[in-house]
DNA sequence: GCAGCGGGTGGCACAGTGTGTCAACCGCGG
DNA sequence: CCGCGGTTGACACACTGTGCCACCCGCTGC
């Protein structure tokens, strides 16, 4: 009942007050992305069906399904927080800033991300399944394009509140962040054609400053 | 060479040398998708089956997928020719010209396309099922991605032509590919949002205006 | 305690996808 | 006329994702 919106006794303690519930899921769905990744690392994606997980995990598949809806949600699912920070950053920045700028700031969090996982031992080969198999890789460009239409309308939001609005068929503010996340793949392309070496923010600072909107 | 065999009767004017099974195939082809474009237009991509739409062109499904190996292709095999036409424009481009005017030019084959699919009632409909039916723009995408990367070849080559190569792990050049596909999806979104009735180039030549490399 | 109640679980069935396999067929040349 | 490569249709199969229902288990109010 008032479980969900509580924080009414949340004065002890300090981590956020997500009910018992949520956290035994998420608990779960840990577990279960672990045990997921062994089998996809060691066996390959395609030949790891959702019976073998729900095996390797301990419960029955229709339970599984529960957690995950898709199989590539056992890979990707994880990517949804990721992609949530970023646009949390991007509506909290100042109002006055230019948006090329706002952009980039707001990309720190999955750059952080992808810094962690090129060093995290597992997540490494994770990142590889995912970007040579072609229907990860489909789903995974289309949670950066879902990521592009929300930040177009923070953008045009901002561009409301300046009394400079854009038109509903102008391409311009999805342009904007088309391109700069462009920009971010680009740099990931190439974080990986370099060895996944160096840190892949100043590869996203190259390429945003090579490309831009034109003012 | 197969020419001097045989051909008794009428070879006096050779229509181009696809050989008669490639056409008939392609005939096929075209008869399956615009039976299948029909019943997705009227019932809904999802709820149109492979059965539906074998059953619409009067064969099997097992033949069917003999001709789309995904129900995905069915709508989106077309394309791979309008791709194809926009790598090779981009490759006869003039050598000297600036990247962004040649990527500009290349489109011009996808936009008569989309054009054409505006003018001719079925086509259009068709682009918005792509782009709202989450499998299929995840598919298209990754389509999309896929010319990316073969334009930043091109654009890599011109450079190593003209005596200024990009290292492997620069960003810049699949940034500026990736911008320039960005303002097209960019303008197609626009185009869609605006009724589908002026016509996309002005709209791609806006978004192409607004956001470029930075000299 | 006990009866309920509600959420998590598993089993089952089902429609649909995509693939392998095999027999039948068809057009064409020997 | 017979064969022969290519196409088709039919069946079987493994897998995905979903609906449905019975069950179990912790919790609450009586």
């Amino acid at each position: 009942m008032e479980r969900s919106a509580d924080s009414s006794t949340d004065s002890t303690t300090d981590q956020p007050r997500t009910g018992l519930r949520e956290r035994t899921r998420r608990a779960v769905q840990k577990e279960i992305t672990e045990a997921a990744e062994r089998l996809f690392v060691e066996r390959g994606y395609e030949a790891t069906t959702m019976g073998h997980i729900a095996e390797a995990a301990g419960m029955s598949r229709r339970t599984l399904y529960r957690y995950f809806s898709t199989r590539e949600d056992v890979v990707l699912g994880k990517l949804d927080v990721v992609t949530d920070e970023v646009l949390a950053a991007l509506r909290e920045r100042p109002a006055g800033e230019a948006v090329w700028v706002s952009l980039r700031h707001s990309f720190d969090a999955m750059i952080a991300h992808l810094d962690a996982a090129g060093s995290s031992g597992l997540a490494a080969p994770m990142q590889r399944i995912i970007l040579e198999t072609p229907g990860l890789r489909a789903r995974y460009l289309e949670k950066i394009e879902r990521v592009e239409a929300a930040a177009e309308t923070v953008v045009r939001e901002r561009a409301d509140a300046a009394g400079t609005p854009w038109a509903v068929d102008d391409p311009t503010p999805r342009a904007v962040v088309a391109a700069a996340l462009g920009c971010v793949l680009a740099a990931e392309h190439a974080w990986l054609a370099g060895g996944a070496t160096e840190t892949i923010a100043v590869l996203v600072d190259r390429a945003m400053a090579a490309v831009g909107p034109r003012d």
